[in-house]
DNA sequence: CGGGCGCTTTACAACGTTGTATCAACGATG
DNA sequence: CATCGTTGATACAACGTTGTAAAGCGCCCG
């Protein structure tokens, strides 16, 4: 509760000299010092963020905006970019979605124009434009997919090419009829999934079936089981499915499994994300694993960067990636 | 970026009528309050935060203080809470303070003072006493284990009662080496969970051996393996375990696959948290499932009645919970 | 017709902080 | 000795908002 005020009374200095000694400023006599620090033990003072922020134009907040925290992909990173952004000092407001456009607008129209100095946000139903409207100034960095003809900071990895890598280790093992589970309509990073899927398939000199390419609205775990069902159901099953999501292959497996089909004997599985989750799963889950500290740092970096300098060009971060191999891969067929 | 002042330019009327209108203030003349509704819609003014916050000296945000986001649980209550709290117009601050008790007593220590109206904690490490130093006056509810003669709010399940439900199931199987994985020197949940599973021993007339109590040091599907490892080396290994939440349920399983002792025919599991994991996981997991969206309404709800009446007397509120039946009891034996 | 009351609006101050301008003291420089 | 630059401290204003007090207006009642 202590203020400058009180500090400064304490000391027998004014006001200014306190905020000075807090600020590190260089020119203030030893001697004075030393009293104001005293003073500022014995009143525990704490700065008042919101004061200081309405003062200085800047808040210390930044925005993470994803669509469910539930999804252990995005929880795994939201954690990662609260480590990330307490390195600079920033407190991070983690903000859901749910996937929707509105929530994605609502979110951003209310906070965005005081409340934070930038945003990190992980697009799901929004389109990248939107924010051109809604958030106008507001820097903002995008992860996951991205149209490269927006002028928008942005970190991910070469989908394509993690895909491609998938679909060639199913495709290496011997696989033959190799489906996919996570197509959508809207979404960035499933064409670029399916791309990478298609190139693979070419490659290996095999035809693209159709009906090998099952669509997911969500990639929650219900709708991977639902589309394993899916392709099971069908004349001609698949040997293998790349799923674009770890929940995706999570489901894919429990529908496999209760239907008597055996992972990966009868069905080898990949996922994407590397969840912990499908690290212990039964089998383990084979899956493209992204850097996701090196997402995380490289996110609030470029944040950090446009706020300093807001007029640079926006940049595009490929972070690493690696194919994971484990059960749901191994031995069989 | 417009301010009430550019408002009130345009509207040709004060700064303080525009704020009146803003504020739903009652008697405004009806011409009037039409020129500033479309000055107000012309300029798009948002309201600075932080300035109203400077002022009324409420910041409309309160932390979420808890261990850490990539534990299932935690990520799935954090995700009620946002909505929760969205409905009373807070925005939530979500800190992870890894389980150490510094990071705990950190977090509030530079967010308590000033920039935050309250805290919804779940403490790992943290003795509930600190609260009192660290972070005086501001409204705290705690989540999880209590110590009924602190004066602080809490939500919660009874977790002697759970345990015990959960064990008696075991014994109705007919299992007689029922183990229990998650025993922890400092955690209040992991004491009480203990009493119930003794108590559910007792009642059955089983003995409590006391090699069959494995400690875990964090709650991590790593943790469960380690200790379902340990119990199956020993010289009588159990045939069932009663795991003190999902995580360590999912990688026990895991380590019995690996030698190939069989769940649940040779060794029934019985988790705790209901996480979504452990519904999909192979064999799916029997489970204590606590109502987490009441815990989370409760929690929000007790929060702001703490901030409105500070002085009125703590409440510990329970919430229900149910066991969920599922495959790793089912059958076998 | 004057005093009081309800409606409506406004000026002002204040929340706690920091940037700017100013001022004073001092030693060094020409 | 006058001038200048450096060091050190301070007063003031401002960030955008809202509570308080007060004032203007019209109306009713005595």
């Amino acid at each position: 509760m202590a203020t400058l005020k009180d500090v400064a009374a304490l000391a027998g200095v004014s006001v200014k000299t306190v905020s000075n000694v807090v600020n590190g400023y260089a020119f203030v006599k030893p001697e004075n010092r030393r009293r104001v620090e005293e003073a500022l033990l014995t009143t525990g003072y704490r700065p008042n963020l919101g004061a200081r922020n309405l003062r200085r134009g800047r808040t210390g907040f930044v925005a993470l905006v994803l669509p469910e925290l539930v999804v252990p992909y995005f929880a795994e990173l939201a954690g990662l970019v609260l480590g990330a952004a307490q390195e600079h000092e920033w407190n991070v407001l983690i903000e859901q979605t749910l996937g929707t456009r509105e929530g994605e607008r609502d979110t951003l129209a209310s906070l965005g124009p005081h409340m934070i100095d930038g945003a990190i946000v992980s697009p799901e139903a929004l389109e990248a434009r939107d924010f051109g409207e809604l958030a106008p100034g507001i820097p903002v960095v995008m992860l996951g997919e991205h149209s490269v003809d927006l002028p928008i900071d942005h970190v991910g990895i070469d989908n394509v090419e993690a895909a491609r890598v998938a679909v060639a280790h199913l495709v290496a093992l011997g696989r033959t009829r190799i489906a996919a589970i996570g197509a959508h309509p809207h979404r960035g990073t499933a064409a670029q999934r399916l791309a990478g899927y298609r190139i693979a398939l070419a490659e290996a000199g095999l035809p693209v079936h159709d009906e090998l390419v099952a669509t997911a609205l969500n990639y929650h775990r219900r709708d991977g089981a639902e589309a394993m069902a899916r392709l099971l159901a069908a004349d001609s099953p698949p040997d293998a499915v790349f799923c674009f999501n770890d929940l995706l292959a999570v489901g894919a497996v429990r529908a496999a499994v209760e239907r008597g089909v055996r992972v990966p004997s009868d069905m080898a599985v990949v996922g994407f994300d590397n969840t912990e989750e499908g690290a212990y799963s039964v089998p383990s889950l084979t899956t493209v694993a992204p850097d996701k500290a090196a997402i995380a740092r490289a996110a609030v970096d470029l944040l950090r960067r446009r706020v300093e300098e807001p007029e640079r060009p926006p940049e595009h971060v490929r972070t690493p990636f690696s194919l994971e191999i484990r059960e749901s891969t191994r031995g069989g067929a």
